[in-house]
DNA sequence: GCCAACGTTGGC
DNA sequence: GCCAACGTTGGC
């Protein structure tokens, strides 16, 4: 199994949305970068990803689950474009913000740090780990 | 609201 | 194929 992060801004999408969606999820659309896409592409059924908001909170406050691999975007009559389905799992404990991650040493090679602009990335097991510990979680 | 970083587009 | 111009994102 494979982690990943995310990214919203909760006015477009949010948390609670998302957790209004249940266990049908909905899919995570409107990506329009192929660094992202192609993430998209590599996820499999049951992969794991943290739910960050981006912009006014800046924290995981979410996990979810990968329910649908790639498929066509259906909001674009576009073929380039693809994304998968996503269901939540449940709320954190403790939102882990930006300034968190940041200063935590274990966490400096983090893709939401490297590369902020990314709006669907890469987490590692490690990562994963550490950041579940500081939501207060079960990785 | 500003600005840095970065991706995309289009002219050459 | 390069590079300048431009648009978008996200943190501050």
């Amino acid at each position: 199994m494979r982690y990943w992060l995310f990214k919203s801004e909760p006015s477009t999408w949010s948390w609670d949305q998302q957790v209004a969606k249940g266990d049908v999820g909905e899919e995570w659309d409107g990506v329009r970068n192929y660094q992202a896409r192609n993430f998209m592409r590599e996820m499999q059924v049951g992969d794991r990803g943290f739910f960050y908001h981006s912009q006014t909170e800046k924290a995981v406050v979410g996990i979810v689950e990968v329910i649908a691999e790639a498929h066509p975007d259906s909001t674009i009559d576009d073929d380039r474009w693809e994304c998968v389905d996503i269901k939540a799992i449940g709320p954190v404990q403790t939102p882990v913000t930006l300034e968190m991650v940041k200063a935590d040493p274990r966490l400096e090679e983090m893709a939401l740090i490297r590369n902020s602009r990314l709006s669907v990335q890469p987490v590692t097991e490690a990562e994963w780990a550490v950041v579940c510990e500081m939501a207060g979680v079960a990785p």
